[in-house]
DNA sequence: CCACCAGACGCGACTTCTTCGCATTAAGCT
DNA sequence: AGCTTAATGCGAAGAAGTCGCGTCTGGTGG
């Protein structure tokens, strides 16, 4: 389902997205992002290029859809024994990797994609994934646990506008700040 | 400064680049914007194609630059007598004007520009302005003004992220859910 | 006021990308 | 095993993007 429907999973369909996909990937760290072409591509995976262009439409959608698999957690997120630390931890983690040029890159990427495909959504489905185990956790040690739309809304959201809309703005005190607000103010606000 | 440096704002360098903004918001009208490709905007601007690449470099670029134009804010926020008024209104206003489709695509292209040349930026300094100038009046009505800073994490963010990766998930009350937030509970917190 | 200079534009050839129709092959199903 | 459907390979045609060179505009100094 990363790329367009994929109504032969078992098949040489699976294995020509898999093929395409590793191709992007190699090309990538080989040659640098802004260097990709769909002829490139094609041909480092072993298949013709109107192949691509008929599953993906253009390299858009594929760049799209491989950012999308890039920023998939791989884990879930680390236990530190409360609530506080647990978000805490998992903010500085994911400010860090999004902020990064390479996450900045898959974001926008990501983003570059038809939104009727959902890859945008699948983005903020992880975050979602991520903040929702761990407040199952603090819930299983009886803490308060706050909404996921409210960590989504004081937590996600201020981040990745900032990455987005702000590039210069991105302290690292910041994420720091957004977890004391969202956990009551156990943390002095941050000093603008 | 809309396209690259200007470096000579008088002469036909300037008369080029309004003929091209022209040309593609003519033409995005008439044909749609998947339809623009730089050859037809470079003909219905009567300047060659070659032009066009050299000012811009890709068809991202101009309709990056196009996109931002569009978004910047044609007048002050209007007075509504009160802090919470007139944010609730701006606020309003601008989740209707950002999530309607053509809201959702500039901000797409604006974003798709080199972050490099600060067409994002420029977006989220429209906002600031925006809600700068409502904090100014409502301080010089004596009323406490929460920092730019604060709304720009606690509504614009929440909203943005909401129109960038959750394209279904951006109900009408939602807005006033967000000045309820950074305003203090007077308004009940939305039901999730 | 005129000549000069730097930068931007027009033009055209060339390369590369993109689309499309048709034949072929592989996968799923009975 | 045979059949049906869908995806792929191939190649030609069309469109887009790149580049070098000559020309023109507009600002600058004499």
């Amino acid at each position: 389902m990363s790329a367009r429907a994929t109504t032969r999973p078992g098949g040489r369909s699976a294995r020509v997205q898999q093929s395409v996909h590793q191709a992007v990937r190699d090309l990538e760290a080989e040659l640098g992002r802004d260097a990709l072409t769909v002829p490139l591509i094609a041909a480092r995976a072993g298949v013709t290029p109107s192949t691509v262009y008929r599953r993906w439409g253009d390299l858009r959608e594929l760049l799209s859809d491989v950012a999308v698999e890039r920023l998939r957690p791989d884990a879930p997120p680390a236990d530190h024994g409360s609530l506080r630390a647990d978000l805490e931890a998992w903010t500085v983690q994911f400010a860090e990797e999004m902020s990064s040029t390479a996450g900045r890159t898959y974001i926008r990427d990501a983003l570059l994609g038809d939104p009727e495909h959902g890859n945008a959504a699948r983005c903020s489905d992880y975050a979602a994934e991520q903040l929702k185990a761990i407040g199952v956790r603090a819930a299983g040690r009886g803490e308060a646990v706050p909404d996921v739309e409210t960590l989504l809304d004081v937590v996600v959201a201020p981040l990745m506008y900032r990455i987005l809309f702000r590039p210069s703005d991105l302290s690292a005190a910041y994420a720091g700040h957004l977890v004391a607000a969202v956990l009551g103010r156990a943390t002095p606000p941050l000093a603008t």
